[in-house]
DNA sequence: GTTGAAATTGATAAGCTGTCTCAAGATAGT
DNA sequence: ACTATCTTGAGACAGCTTATCAATTTCAAC
């Protein structure tokens, strides 16, 4: 197996041109990153402990970071913490979010996605990345 | 003057309800952010430092997620710092915010807005509130 | 207007998230 | 294998926000 992710050739690609290198631990991240929608670095902190006891936060913040660079990730700010998504999911971000119990229902609505960018548009504006959360009660917590 | 303000009421409203007490500092907190569409805490502290060189950071911060429980505030993160908007002032709006200079341009769009009510209500939600953000680089900055 | 229980304040310590420092170790071109 | 350069891990540090607590203020009951 093992086969050659198209994401691993996008930071190898942007390693060469960065006369960065590549190792053990960014291979490591890279693929516990993609194996998700969004994380955050103390999350994965706590994943990879067990694969590599000594794996320190400061590299995994470094890495994400890195890979915001590379095109790979984006961050986004989520409450107090940076949440670091896997762009290949894109589309994927919005929130429902339940005031009452706290559940986070994932949803995405291509017509709100064209009416953001025809805001844009209006604005002179070029859309990077975008943030929708929609707070309130789940059908369970309204009782 | 010190005419009536809705604001004010909604206050009293809130701080009766929750045997809040209404305080000096709380009043002029409240005079000085309406005047303004969002700030941070550290710039009303600075703003404020005039007209009471011994009120608190501490006590901003405090008031002002007091103006969000009331809904009279809203906290938005921007970067590592958070922004309290006023909605109750200008109604609600969302944000079209560029990554190069900081400008932030508010936009309405009730087309958007009804889209979201569908997908809550598909999901089994009653919306309360939301929060939109759209990132990119306006005119300006992407040259 | 006094009184007193309860909330609030100001000053500062503490907490949390994320970045910086630097010696030791890993990488990759030769 | 050698060496210049980059990376790592550990902890120190920095910026923003909240918690602590003694002193003060509010407000409802007298």
């Amino acid at each position: 197996m093992n086969k050659t992710l198209k994401e691993m050739d996008v930071l190898r690609q942007h390693l060469a041109k960065h006369q960065l290198k590549l190792t053990r631990q960014r291979e490591l991240i890279l693929t516990a990153f993609l194996r998700q929608e969004h994380v955050t670095a103390e999350t994965m902190y706590h994943q990879l402990a067990k694969k590599d006891p000594h794996l320190g936060l400061a590299t995994i913040y470094r890495t994400l970071n890195l890979f915001c660079e590379a095109g790979i990730a984006q961050a986004r700010h989520f409450g107090t913490q940076t949440q670091y998504d896997n762009i290949s999911h894109k589309g994927h971000h919005d929130h429902l979010i339940c005031t009452g119990c706290g559940t986070i229902v994932e949803f995405e609505n291509c017509e709100i996605e064209r009416l953001q960018e025809e805001v844009a548009t209006k604005n002179g504006f070029v859309i990077q990345t975008h943030r929708l959360e929609l707070y309130g009660l789940c059908a369970h917590c309204r009782h």
